[in-house]
DNA sequence: CGTTCGATGCACT
DNA sequence: GTGCATCGAACGT
């Protein structure tokens, strides 16, 4: 995944980053995870992009270079991680929602809390949620502005099928609502819950999530 | 099932 | 001081 994937229009590159996989590679070892779900969130004149206050030291990375991430601090305790896109000095970026854990799975139950109240049971909760996914992952303030083609974080293709894709709007913001930006696996149980806001309608067509019955 | 709400810290007004 | 690109426990029905 060379920088020129991440310089292309943002709502091309949230399209394509589905399928590719998300790595990790720490000390404790590698989590890795296939995207299965993100967000498109492009430009000042958004008004859910965090570039809509303006350039600010932390929406700098926004209007950095594309294929840099964009990690913040959200709510007192979860970081969330997006892919810069487009030219650089124009803000915008794919914050990644959710992962199809691939490797790693027993470290990322570690992280999770393996064991405490708040520890999950299933390998398709592990990273099903943006602030879910960094966990398992480790991904924190280390990771602002590093470059996604070079670094132990890292966005590769593995060659995965394209699977067929839904667009909705996107997931826990008061404003914009009316741009259908968040793109996801249609029936993939790794989506993350939408939890709308009230008003927010059910996504687009499409099968919908197939809950094998247990 | 459904909805509400506390945790928790920081950027920005 | 306010408001988050959240999560999950704790309620109510």
């Amino acid at each position: 995944m060379t920088s020129g994937f991440y310089a292309r229009p943002t709502l091309e590159v949230a399209r394509d980053l589905i399928g590719k996989v998300l790595e990790h590679e720490t000390p404790g070892g590698l989590a890795s995870g296939i995207i299965v779900e993100a967000e498109a969130y492009i430009g000042e004149d958004d008004p859910a992009c965090h570039a809509a206050a303006g350039l600010t030291a932390r929406t700098a990375p926004l209007y950095g270079p594309p294929g840099c991430a964009y990690v913040y601090f959200n709510y007192g305790m979860h970081f969330l991680v997006n892919a810069v896109t487009g030219r650089e000095g124009f803000p915008a970026a794919c914050l990644i929602r959710a992962l199809e854990p691939l490797d790693g799975i027993a470290l990322m139950h570690d992280r999770r809390g393996r064991g405490r109240a708040s520890a999950v049971h299933h390998d398709h909760e592990l990273c099903r949620g943006p602030a879910n996914l960094t966990r398992a992952l480790g991904i924190d303030l280390g990771q602002n502005r590093v470059s996604l083609a070079t670094s132990a974080l890292r966005i590769v293709d593995r060659g995965m099928v394209r699977a067929p894709v839904a667009w909705s709007p996107r997931i826990g913001i008061r404003v914009g609502l009316d741009r259908p930006w968040r793109v996801y696996v249609v029936g993939n149980r790794c989506v993350s819950a939408a939890r709308p806001l009230s008003g927010v309608a059910a996504p687009a067509a499409g099968p919908g999530p197939s809950r094998p019955a247990r």
